[in-house]
DNA sequence: AATCCGGGGCC
DNA sequence: GGCCCAGGATT
């Protein structure tokens, strides 16, 4: 990669050709900007498409989701993921409203609560025109086979190294559109596995495909044991109504959340044949849930009996929502909302 | 620097 | 069935 000008405007001019047409590429109002970005943190295009248009229905604009209930708003996002992220936006939610207007600068943007270097740098270059270079997993991907960077794109190192190219690339009469194209063509063309090196501008001067190496690279290295877990959900009922208990605000994972009781958590409860068996994966747990139908006298203390009507507005734990999809009986509940 | 946080789609 | 995704916060 010699010629830098080139390259940049190599990409750019792709880009033009192939940009996908993407429902926040239709904007460029930092709210909605932030909106898509957030939900994009390692989250797929596909999967958030129906969830920003629904959330930015519900929340228009920064005041609408500063002063939205946390149930409510944690309803819209259950089955995205990273619930943290819901939380985080509603804080940022509330400063942007609380200043009267959007803050401008990078610092300022990199400043809200859920906003890091590669959500700044998206915003202050999509929204302000700002020449900062995002650095995510698709400018990963495509600056080390680029530059045939054999170090792990994990380390530190090799990410400043990559960083630094990003920013020398980028064009900086037109940091947005740069930024988006490049973006693109990690999502697009430079696959993980079946990189589509016929259809890449870079094609003539990528390293990696130079030297043979475009599915070797890049390096990533550090994966964990998966931990097995085996479960068993009680769906509990009567009277037409099913027993939830809520996760405390302080739990690790999906506070605040509405699950169906483990059967150890209700000794009492007098448990039926089981009703089968399904499995869930949770970042590097992987459960293996066992559903009973079971009956039991009153509601123990932090749960609550729910009519089946009511579980939509409610944010249920997706594990919970595919318990309930496995009844014959009962009235569906949408798996992923 | 390491670890945790969800969930799904795709090869 | 493993891998990866428009990452960020916390320790």
């Amino acid at each position: 990669m010699q010629n830098l000008r080139l390259a940049s405007k190599q990409l750019l001019d792709w880009y033009a050709a192939s940009r996908r047409d993407l429902p926040w590429r239709r904007t460029r109002d930092p709210w909605r900007i932030l909106v898509s970005e957030v939900m994009l943190q390692q989250t797929r295009v596909a999967a958030v498409i129906p969830y920003y248009e629904r959330f930015l229905q519900h929340y228009p604009e920064a005041k609408d989701l500063a002063a939205a209930p946390e149930q409510e708003f944690l309803a819209l996002w259950a089955g995205l993921g990273y619930y943290a992220r819901a939380r985080n936006l509603q804080r940022a939610a509330r400063v942007i409203a609380e200043r009267g207007e959007f803050p401008v600068g990078f610092e300022e943007i990199r400043d809200l609560p859920g906003v890091g270097d590669y959500t700044a740098a998206a915003i202050s270059s999509i929204c302000f025109g700002l020449p900062h270079a995002v650095l995510d997993g698709n400018v990963l991907r495509v600056l080390a086979r680029a530059g045939a960077e054999k170090g792990d794109i994990g380390s530190s190192t090799v990410r400043v190294r990559l960083r630094e190219q990003a920013q020398r690339l980028l064009d900086p009469r037109r940091p947005a559109d740069f930024n988006q194209a490049i973006m693109e063509l990690g999502a697009t063309v430079c696959l993980p596995k079946n990189p589509q090196c016929l259809l890449c501008p870079w094609r003539e001067h990528c390293a990696a495909k130079t030297m043979g190496l475009e599915h070797e690279l890049p390096v990533k290295l550090s994966k964990r044991e998966p931990v097995k877990l085996a479960i068993e959900l009680l769906v509990v009922e009567k009277e037409g109504r099913v027993l939830l208990r809520q996760r405390g605000p302080a739990e690790s994972r999906l506070a605040g959340f509405w699950e169906l009781p483990e059967a150890r958590d209700l000794p009492s409860a007098q448990r039926g044949e089981s009703a089968g068996t399904f499995k869930h994966s949770i970042t590097r747990h992987d459960y293996t849930i066992e559903v009973y139908p079971a009956a039991a006298g009153k509601a123990p203390k932090g749960f609550r009996w729910f009519g089946w009507e009511e579980l939509e507005a409610l944010p249920l734990a997706t594990m919970t929502r595919k318990a309930l999809a496995l009844l014959p009986t009962r009235p569906s509940i949408p798996v992923s909302s």
